[in-house]
DNA sequence: CAGTGAGCGAGCTTCCGCTTGACTT
């Protein structure tokens, strides 16, 4: 008989690949796939009358996975249980060890933080026992958020609609988009003048230099910033004093999940998802680290690696080896940071995005270990003969790149800080005379929208949400209709200058297009019902700070110095209390708001969520008449929609022109705006057609576009058999059944009855009923 | 694929954190 010797178990199969060639061959390495056991769904999968105790299931996925450990372990002479060293992980081990009926025994817990040999051999010869209060911390963490999600979210099916969801993590990112959306509402956009100046001297050498510079005061109105350049075109300038101020500054730490998902949206445009999809196969061709962590740590073999290739590259003076400490909340590090396995690889094979996001990693790891770079900021002061106001000219000089040499972070402003000019060198007394001076009205702006990222980083440092969520959870706020990612074109609004040239004082004005917005998070209707209601009634878990106060109760619980059970109860008992009082004395929620009445018949208007979504309706049940009602528009709020705007759905659906002798009849219906002609319809581009606006000419080109788009779709057709172009490549359809086309066939040679064959061969590999 | 905005009302929806595939039209 065969003994396998020594089973580990990790959490992931990569990992375990990995792991397995260090061990050599006493050793297999197995995964468990994460967790193995969760809470039964039925009954709320707890036990509350009796100390909430957890009814634990293996879970369908988990079945197979499970079955094979039990064979894996059942002749080992050791199993070796080397979970990640973190809450969860100790809890995936006591779930092996239960379900795998392991004993202390016959297994050992072993943990490293970083996965190279000599890491985990001195794990092996260090195994410790599994500490239970560190599992029952998870326990607790794993039931207070099944009573919270379970019990908040029937309240809403019933209360508002349902296939709701509530829970601590979801909601209060939700909370934080509508707050922030209430913000933007509310924020009263002010401007005010100031003025820059293009001014010429003649240097020490003869020649003559240019420099611009920012009036030192701002001018409230355009009065004021007149008056200012009537005092300029009399003054004489110069240069009052130079101040020359050193600085360095540092290269970021390497990147976490959340550092990479905002880098990576910010240089890549990548969203969150996204993100995660391709380094994660970059982690499973062996290129990179584990790429859900919350820990900047580097290994020792990493950090010498990349002093290596810094000195190589750049030389010694760039190299400054550092250790980052993390600072987010709830860190639980225990992972490394995300980094390339081998800096020496300089790139990887792959796709385009697999290769850019690598480079990213790369040069982030690389710079987090090179020099500061020295800088020196200059600042000019120009002043004026006949004012005590003047100019200021600022600018930056790297007198040392260090780091900046192969990567610079991105921030969220979009880039609207112009570049400064270089600094000309100049002295102090020199005279200038102005060649432009331009007072250009300038807008305060409000909070941004959230992109993904940006409220992935808020929620980090909220401390809601773990690195292995932050991508699910904002699918699932979207999923359930909560919010929305969007564009908006955004407006033009006028930009007032006033110019001084040549003696003259003339006002030029410009327009700009503010509020233009990509990809940003947008509440919609049904977020903000939902937010408002659980915020009204449940303020305590909507709170902010609600996940720091429980962590450090989990905290407690895995010193040894709290109960898990009575900390729950605790909890629970005020909780559950206002579920049942809600539950019987909070109204239904629809979000309804009376916006006025209808100018010629008197009739209340009012918006609401209806059965179907965001509805005006006109009017209300009466023996006299019945209702109308009008759908919102996608970019619409009830919050924010006016008597007018909702007067104009009621325009829909409407006749905008005719086309090869047939009227073009726009309406909303099930899956947006549409335009109707010979009984076909054809969508609208969403964010860029408005059907209350759309144009005769505009229907037409939509109809053409989606003709000719058909057009290519069809490869082939030979009677109830098509040959088509899809989203997947090209494909078989005959009668509402699709089927695959064999690798390497030219969809355009295929006859009628290769077709056929491919349709009687390929049964069931197509999709056929519906769900 | 494309209207709707009553009724009857079974049975279902849902949380957060660990992990990957399967498979899409």
């Amino acid at each position: 008989m065969e003994m396998s010797g020594n089973v580990v178990i990790v959490e992931s199969p990569a990992k375990a690949k990995t792991i397995e060639k260090f061990l050599g061959k006493d050793f297999k390495v197995v995964s468990s796939f994460g967790h193995i056991r969760d809470l039964a769904k039925k009954n709320i999968g707890i036990d509350i009358d009796n100390g909430f105790n957890p009814r634990y299931i293996i879970t369908d996925d988990k079945k197979k996975v499970v079955a094979e450990l039990k064979k894996s372990v059942k002749d080992a002479a050791a199993v070796w249980l080397a979970s990640d060293e973190d809450r969860e992980g100790e809890a995936i081990s006591w779930h092996l060890m239960e379900v795998l009926g392991l004993s202390p025994e016959n297994s050992k817990r072993i943990v490293f933080h970083e996965i190279t040999k000599e890491a985990i051999q001195k794990a092996i010869q260090n195994p410790r026992p599994l500490n239970m209060n560190l599992v029952n911390a998870q326990q607790a963490r794993r039931v207070l958020d099944r009573l919270v999600g379970f019990e908040l979210s029937p309240i809403l099916w019933k209360k508002i609609q349902p296939a709701l969801s509530a829970g601590r993590v979801q909601s209060v990112a939700v909370r934080l988009i509508v707050e922030r959306e209430r913000e933007i509402i509310s924020f009263k956009s002010e401007s005010s003048f100031r003025a820059s100046g293009e001014f010429t001297f003649t240097g020490e050498d003869g020649s003559e230099g240019t420099i611009t510079a920012e009036s030192s005061s701002r001018f409230t109105t355009e009065k004021d910033a007149e008056a200012f350049l009537m005092v300029c075109k009399d003054a004489l300038f110069s240069i009052d004093d130079i101040t020359v101020k050193p600085g360095t500054r540092s290269p970021a730490p390497p990147f976490t999940t959340s550092t990479l998902q905002q880098e990576a949206y910010r240089k890549l445009g990548l969203s969150v998802a996204q993100t995660m999809s391709v380094a994660q196969r970059l982690y499973e061709a062996g290129k990179i680290t584990y790429m859900r962590t919350d820990s900047t740590n580097l290994s020792q073999l990493a950090i010498n690696t990349a002093v290596k290739v810094i000195t190589s590259e750049f030389g010694e003076k760039y190299s400054k080896s550092r250790q980052y400490k993390t600072k987010s909340k709830g860190a639980q590090e225990a992972h490394e940071a995300i980094r390339p396995t081998y800096m020496d690889n300089r790139e990887v094979p792959g796709n385009a995005q697999e290769k850019r996001l690598y480079d990213l990693i790369w040069k982030r790891t690389l710079a987090s270990q090179m020099s500061n770079a020295e800088i020196e900021r200059t600042t000019i002061t120009i002043g004026m003969s006949n004012s005590k106001s003047g100019f200021i000219a600022q600018g930056e000089v790297v007198r040392f790149d260090g780091f900046l040499k192969v990567y610079r972070e991105s921030t969220d402003t979009n880039g609207e800080h112009a570049e400064e000019a270089p600094i000309p060198p100049v002295k102090p007394g020199i005279e200038l005379n102005y060649r432009k001076i331009c007072a250009t009205e300038k807008y305060t702006t409000a909070a941004p929208r959230y992109t993904e990222a940006s409220l992935v980083k808020k929620m980090e440092e909220l401390g809601i949400g773990r690195p292995s969520t932050y991508a699910p959870v904002i699918s699932t706020i979207q999923n359930r209709g909560y919010v929305s990612r969007g564009d908006r074109p955004g407006e033009k609004r006028r930009i007032r200058m006033v110019e001084l040239s040549s003696g003259k004082i003339r006002s030029c004005d410009k327009s700009e297009i503010a509020g233009k917005e990509k990809s940003k998070l947008f509440p919609q209707d049904i977020g903000i019902v939902v937010n408002d209601f659980l915020v009204e009634n449940f303020s305590e878990i909507l709170d902010y700070h609600f996940t720091a106060g429980v962590e450090e109760q989990f905290d407690l619980i895995a010193e040894g110095s709290l109960d898990w059970s009575g900390m729950i109860g605790k909890f629970y008992a005020p909780f559950h209390s206002k579920v049942e009082n809600t539950l019987e004395v909070s109204e239904r929620k629809t979000g309804e708001r009376l916006l006025g009445s209808h100018p010629e018949t008197g009739e209340p208007v009012f918006v609401k969520i209806g059965r179907y979504g965001p509805v005006a309706q006109i009017g209300e049940t009466s023996e006299t008449g019945k209702p109308r009602f009008a759908s919102l528009l996608k970019n619409q709020l009830i919050e924010t929609i006016t008597l007018d705007e909702a007067l104009e759905l009621f325009r829909l659906p409407r006749v905008v022109g005719t086309h090869e002798g047939s009227d073009m009849t726009v309406g909303i219906g099930k899956f947006g705006p549409y335009i109707r002609h010979e009984n076909k319809f054809y969508s609208l581009k969403k964010d860029v057609d408005d059907p209350l606006e759309i144009t005769e000419q505009r229907a037409i080109e939509l109809i053409e576009e989606k003709r000719e788009g058909d057009r290519n779709k069809t490869i082939n057709t030979f009677g109830e058999i098509l040959v088509l172009n899809g989203r997947y490549g090209p494909y078989i359809s005959f009668k509402k059944s699709n089927y695959k086309i064999p690798k390497g066939t030219d969809p355009s040679s295929l006859t009628e009855e290769d077709c056929k064959k491919i349709i009687e061969k390929g049964s069931g590999s197509g999709k056929k009923g519906k769900k």
